[in-house]
DNA sequence: CTTCAGATGCTCT
DNA sequence: GAGCATCTGAAGA
């Protein structure tokens, strides 16, 4: 599991980090894992398009005031979820948004919670667009607002630098080195030119 | 490949 | 009441 220390630092660089780990998803005796494959950084102190920004403070940016590490999820446009990792020092308001992985272990129960279905019988469309998009994420490794405010450390959620410390192995190989691309971040014009700012990050 | 409409409910004003 | 860190299927190019 990564240290929370790693949590403890810039979001930026948290966000650019992040990318390549493997997010581990336990419950009922099921074990999924997906490699991190795009992120976001939003942060409070000076970003218009986090929901803390200026420091606001409600019961839904409480989250964002925890511990470094703490699962912040939340639901958008009434019906999916977005999961947050929060970054810097405990009381700075910040997090990185996981936008998009890829599956690299409990295949077909993640299949079934995306398209109700076994992997096997995903069509080509249903396997290019696997987790590609937060919601995705959330959908297929069941990941929804009961996880909100999950400390860091707790074995229902946990991200680490290879799946070999949890015993497996990864099916595509750890990909060597990465090849990071960044740009703007999606969906966040409300923010003004903060939404020019190239906090994205994917290989 | 692209655009587009519609779904749906929580959060904050 | 307005808006939202989104996704899907249908239709057209």
């Amino acid at each position: 599991m990564l240290p929370q220390s790693f949590f403890d630092r810039d979001t930026v660089t948290v966000a650019r980090d992040l990318l390549g780990k493997y997010l581990v998803r336990r419950y009922g005796g099921f074990v999924l894992a997906a490699r991190i494959t795009e992120t976001e950084a939003y942060i409070g102190r000076m970003d218009r398009a986090c929901h803390a920004w200026n420091y606001r403070r409600t019961a839904r940016t409480e989250t964002l005031f925890a511990p470094p590490g703490t699962a912040y999820v939340y639901l958008i446009y009434g019906m999916y979820h977005c999961l947050n990792l929060v970054a810097e020092p405990e009381g700075e308001p910040a997090a990185v948004l996981i936008r998009g992985a890829e599956p690299r272990h409990g295949f077909d129960i993640i299949a079934e919670n995306r398209f109700h279905c076994k992997a096997a019988e995903m069509t080509a469309r249903q396997k290019k667009h696997f987790l590609d998009g937060p919601g995705k994420v959330c959908a297929g490794l069941n990941i929804d607002r009961r996880l909100n405010g999950l400390p860091w450390g707790s074995p229902e959620l946990e991200a680490c630098a290879s799946l070999a410390e949890i015993g497996l192995t990864d099916p595509a190989g750890d990909g060597g080195s990465l090849d990071i691309h960044s740009g703007p971040r999606i969906g966040v014009d409300y923010a003004g030119e903060d939404a020019k700012l190239p906090w994205r990050f994917w290989l």
